[in-house]
Order: C-alpha cells, then sequence, then structure tokens
RNA sequence: CGGGGCGUAGCGCAGCCCGGUAGCGCGCCUGCUUUGGGAGCAGGAUGUCGGAGGUUCAAAUCCUCUCGCCCCGACCA
C-alpha cells in the first residue's frame, strides 16, 4: 500500500497520556487512537498487527483441532444468574436493559454463552471432545484501564472452551492448548514463560499464565535459577522452613515505642532487624476479622490468605476495627492477649524466639515473645510472597522474581460450569456425564503491546517479521521520475513475491521518511534515491539491526526473501 | 473508592499566583526555493480556554459545583 493513500498519523512529540512504552509508540505511530478512557480505534496500522496476531492464533487453534465460532457480544442475564455471576461478577459486568426493560451484559468472558450451547446441541460423548473458540471483543468494566491495549476495557480477546467427558480427556485438551499457547507466542517473536497461575474466581484446579517478560510488566514472576519451577507470585509456594532459632527464652518485656508504628520506625527505634520482628496485621474476611502474624521482612500473601479462610477476597481493616479488636491504634498489633479472634501465621513464625511484637496498647511493644508461652496460635500456613532466595518449592535452584505481562491464560476448569448449567451427555452407559471443560484466553491487542515492550529502541518499534503491520517499507528519497518508475518497479515486484509493502510515496524530505520509518517498525526499509540508482542499487536496511546494504534492484527479491526466512524461521 | 496531577488550536505546552478580552513551538493551507536523517522564506487558517453557576465594570485567571483524562494504590476470570 501508498503512504498516501493510508491514514498513518505519526506524532512527533511524546503524547501527554502515554507513559509505557508501548502505549507511547502505538499512539505516536499511528496505530491507535484513543476513544475513551480504556477505548481504542484501531487504525490501519495497528489492525493489520493485530489481523497477524489473529491470524496465528487461528493456524494454531485450528491445528490443535479447535474450531472457530463467533458469540455474540451483548448476551442475557438469565444465563449469567444461572451460574450466580450476574451478581459475583460485580461491577466489571457492564449491564444495560434493552427496550423492553430485559437484562442484559456486555460479554468479559463467555462460559456462559458456551455452555449453553454446548447443552443444547451436543448429546453425546462420541462427539467429545470438542473445543470452540472465537476471536471478537470483550468488555470489562475495569476501574483503572491503563497502558493503552494493555489493560483496556474494551479489547479484542480469543477464547476457546473444551468441552470432554472425563478428567483424562480434558487434562489432554488443556495440554494441547499449553502447547498451541506455546507455538503462538514463539511465533509471534516473544520471549515469555508459562507460569502456574492462581485460578480466581474462574475457579477450576490447574492453571497456566503466559507471561511476557517485561519490566513494565504488572505481574510478578517467580522462577527457579536452576529448575523449571515458575509461578505467578500470587501463586508461588512458599516451603515451610525448617531451622529453628536455638536461643533460650528471654522474659517478655513491654517497651515504650512512642509514635513507632511501622517495621522501619520500630526496628530503627529498637535497633533489631526486621527479621527479629512480627507485624501483627489484620483482615477482613467476609464478616469475621482474623490476625495474621508475618516476619518483619516478609509481606502477606492475600490471594493465599483468601484461599486458606476459603474466601473471594480479604482486605486490610480499618483503622476503627483495629482499635476495636486490639484496643490500640494500628501499628501497636500483637497476638499476645489477643481475644475473640482468630490468630493465623505464617511458617516462618514457627522457629523464631524472642521476637518483637506490637502489645495492643498505644506507644508500646513486647521484646522477647515467644510462641505458645505468651501467644497461641490457631493455624500455620503458607501465607507470605515469595522472595527471590527463597528455595524453589519444587526441584532445584532458588527463585528469581521477574516482572511479566500477562499475555493468555489457560485453565482446567472441572465442572463449574457445567454443573451449575446442567451441561452433560450420555456415556457409553447411556449415563448422563457433566461435561468436564476447561478455558484459555489470549488478549490480542495485550500480545502486540507486550511485542512493542520486548522490541523496540529510542527510535521507535521493530515488529517481529510475523506480527509486522509490513514487511518492507519502501522509502522514494527523490521525487524524479527515475525514481519514482524504480520504486514503482520494485514495490510491484515484491508484493508479486508475496512480501507486504509500504511505499512511502509522499513528496516529503528524507529525513522525515526515515524517521517514520523507523518509528513504525517494518521488519526492513528499502531506499530507492536518484543516486543510489546512479550506482545501480537501492539501499536495504534491517530495522533491527541497523545494517545496511546496497542491492542491485534485480537481487533485491531474492535478498529480501533471505533475510525473511531468517527473521521468521517457522514461516518456512 | 483513597492519594497525586492535568483539561487553553490537530499535537506538545506557556499564560492563571497578581482579573483588563489568548500566545509559543510543531503540524495544517497557499506560493516560491529546497530535497539521502524531522528544510528555508513569505503569507494564511484554526480556540464554546472541559462544562455550569457565581463574584466583578471586566474571568482562561478568583469562588462553588460538575464532567473528563492521566499516574500511584486498592481491584483485576
Amino acid at each position: 500500500m501508498k503512504t498516501s493513500q493510508l491514514l498513518i498519523p505519526t506524532l512527533r512529540d511524546d503524547p501527554g497520556e502515554a507513559e509505557t512504552v508501548s502505549h507511547r509508540l502505538m499512539l505516536r505511530a499511528g496505530l491507535i487512537r484513543k476513544v475513551a478512557a480504556g477505548i481504542y480505534t484501531y487504525l490501519p496500522l495497528g489492525l493489520r498487527v493485530l489481523r497477524k496476531i489473529e491470524q496465528i492464533i487461528r493456524e494454531e487453534m485450528n491445528r490443535a483441532g479447535a474450531q472457530e465460532l463467533l458469540m455474540p457480544i451483548a448476551s442475557p442475564a438469565e444465563l449469567w444468574k444461572e451460574t450466580a455471576r450476574w451478581d459475583y461478577y460485580g461491577k466489571e459486568l457492564l449491564r444495560f436493559k434493552d427496550r423492553h426493560e430485559r437484562e442484559f451484559c456486555l460479554g468479559p468472558t463467555h462460559e456462559e454463552v458456551i455452555t449453553d450451547l454446548f447443552r443444547r446441541e451436543v448429546r453425546s460423548y462420541r462427539q467429545l471432545p470438542l473445543n470452540f473458540y472465537q476471536i471478537q471483543t470483550k468488555f470489562r468494566d475495569e476501574i483503572r484501564p491503563r497502558f493503552g491495549l494493555m489493560r483496556g476495557r474494551e479489547f479484542i480477546m480469543k477464547d476457546a472452551y473444551s468441552f470432554d467427558i472425563d478428567e483424562v480427556g480434558a487434562k489432554i485438551s488443556y495440554q494441547k492448548m499449553y502447547d498451541a499457547y506455546t507455538r503462538i507466542f514463539t511465533r509471534c517473536g516473544l520471549t515469555f514463560r508459562a507460569v502456574e497461575a492462581d485460578t480466581g474466581l474462574i475457579g477450576g484446579d490447574v492453571s497456566h499464565e503466559f507471561m511476557v517478560l517485561a519490566d513494565t510488566g504488572e505481574a510478578t514472576v517467580a522462577y527457579s535459577d536452576q529448575g523449571s519451577y515458575a509461578a505467578n507470585l500470587e501463586r508461588a509456594e512458599v516451603l515451610s522452613p525448617t531451622d529453628m532459632d536455638a536461643a533460650s527464652l528471654m522474659p517478655l518485656t513491654p517497651v515504650s515505642t512512642p509514635q513507632r508504628r511501622t517495621v522501619e520506625e520500630v526496628t530503627a527505634f529498637l535497633q533489631i532487624t526486621p527479621r527479629q520482628l512480627v507485624k501483627t496485621l489484620l483482615y477482613r474476611a467476609g464478616d469475621e476479622t482474623v490476625a495474621v502474624l508475618i516476619r518483619g521482612d516478609h509481606e502477606v500473601n492475600e490471594v493465599k490468605l483468601a484461599r486458606l479462610l476459603k474466601v473471594t477476597d480479604v482486605v486490610l481493616a480499618d483503622p476503627e476495627t483495629v482499635q476495636h479488636v486490639t484496643g490500640a491504634p494500628p501499628g501497636f498489633a500483637g497476638p499476645v492477649g489477643l481475644r475473640h479472634i482468630r490468630i493465623l501465621a505464617d511458617h516462618a513464625i514457627k522457629g523464631m524466639k524472642n521476637i518483637v511484637i506490637g502489645a495492643n496498647k498505644s506507644d508500646t511493644h513486647y521484646q522477647n515473645a515467644n510462641l505458645d508461652r505468651d501467644f497461641a496460635v490457631e493455624q500455620f500456613a503458607d501465607l507470605r510472597n515469595a522472595q527471590a532466595g527463597d528455595s524453589s518449592p519444587r526441584g532445584p535452584g532458588v527463585l528469581t522474581l521477574a516482572k511479566g505481562i500477562e499475555v493468555g491464560q489457560v485453565f482446567l476448569l472441572g465442572t463449574k460450569y457445567s454443573h451449575k448449567m446442567n451441561a452433560a451427555v450420555l456415556d457409553d452407559q447411556g449415563k448422563e456425564r457433566l461435561a468436564i471443560m476447561g478455558c484459555y484466553g489470549i488478549g490480542v491487542g495485550r500480545t502486540a503491546a507486550a511485542a512493542i515492550e520486548q522490541h523496540h529502541d529510542e527510535k521507535g518499534i521493530i515488529w517481529p517479521f510475523p506480527i509486522a503491520p509490513f514487511h518492507v517499507h519502501l522509502l522514494t528519497v527523490s521525487q524524479s521520475q527515475k525514481t519514482t518508475e524504480a520504486a514503482a518497479r520494485l514495490y510491484t515486484d515484491l508484493m508479486d513475491a508475496g512480501f507486504e509493502v509500504l511505499w512511502d510515496d509522499r513528496a516529503d524530505r528524507a529525513g522525515v521518511k526515515f524517521n517514520d520509518a523507523d518509528l513504525i517498525g517494518a521488519p526492513f526499509q528499502i531506499v530507492i534515491g536518484d543516486k543510489g540508482l546512479a550506482d545501480g542499487i537501492v539501499e536495504v536496511k534491517i530495522r533491527r539491526s541497523g545494517i545496511k546494504s546496497r542491492i542491485a534492484p534485480d537481487d533485491l527479491v531474492a535478498h529480501l526473501g533471505k533475510l525473511s526466512t531468517e527473521a521468521d524461521p517457522s514461516a518456512a
């Protein structure tokens, strides 16, 4: 295509609204424009990238035996009430009424709709396994959309749903999707890692997230430096420590700690390290308030805590509750003499002796508090975030932490939805059996954003070949008839050879074109001008390396064919 | 929802404290020159100063309310 016929509104300045690299570059390179918070128009260039990613997804999903269909964006409340998610999903579910006052929502995901289809249309185990997928616009009314396509409210998602007659089959379906995802993100040119993930509210037993490693990621990944273990920090297990502090017990002593509330303040005041202090945090879990003991240098993992308490979420108690329960303002809570609420503790507390802890009295802590002698713990559990240097919970090595962008997630759902919606088929005994389900999502726009996060420089985007909006950016740096004719010939030849070519045929100066080309990030740039043609050559620049070579126009197609094979081995 | 910040031309911003009828750079349009890393000269167009109300002779500027947006947090299948 010719630049003169495409809307590619590149920006010279960084837009004020964008902070992260991918958001900034998507706006600057003319890929997207914002319509409202978290809602974007995909401009021609941006849409081409999304279509490339979608095509890779289609090929791999089809290869894995999934079949494409398309469900509606609007779905009726009744389906959501069947699974109780109409109430459960909260404000993220955008609801509305039609002219007949019937309730609808915009689909944030499609378990209900697909399960409804399945129960209506599928009768026999002989039809299984089945895997349906779609690539479609989703709407989630996020509390805080951010970073452009990274976390939008309206976004394009590939979602797939598998149905099997038994657990064994479901695991095979799951593994197929896991493998397909690995191929998809590899083909997209991403450096990623599949990590064990929390199943959250969607439920189920097993889940993996596909994380693109990038500093701007919102998630934290913990992985073994030697073994294969990798997990979302929300999920990463921490082994129970085996070592016990051998010190002899010292007498419990109150100590005045005026205005010292935080770990930093108390440890500095008492000249101790955070490892000798135990934080007592009060959490609200449903109707209950619980106390959680955690070592001073550790952080509570609220996902683990919620799972232990069998609630959907926990929230730190407000100061009034703390005052009411402990008799002291926040900053001085402790387990000694704490009545009427459950006291839970992280495993690390078990081995500690002579600890510093709040005294449930304003401006006071205890020194030398000891488990059993001074306070009791109802239950010990893994309640903290893993830290760098912790032993890998499975396999060799110690954990390292890194930031990641979640581009995909796979879930083994079990019968969570088929049970509530009674999606069953007859088995080989003629007996009804609930389908065992799995669900599998990929954020298409987020994948594009993640690719930019991993592939850019100070000049702009450096697209991996398979998802580039164009393979070749043809730049004419002279308006002469000679150059224009030579460019027109190459333009046709390259397209005939199967390349997607963007010809910058604008009358602008060379510098403008070079800068836009670097910004837009096609893998290869071809510069045609009178100077080069006089020498019988055109210039080929590889965007990623910046390496330029002088090639005779007749050799160009073959030369680029070689370069592109190197750039995308999977396409061969 | 809590904290911080911003809404002035298509984009990036100044002006606001101290009220006097709106400006800079880029972009855009016209002409001439120029044309291999964001050209030069000349001329030109573009604003409900986010919105509403108030104070005032006079409001982009002061006051009140409100809407939108960004960042941090909380939240996030």
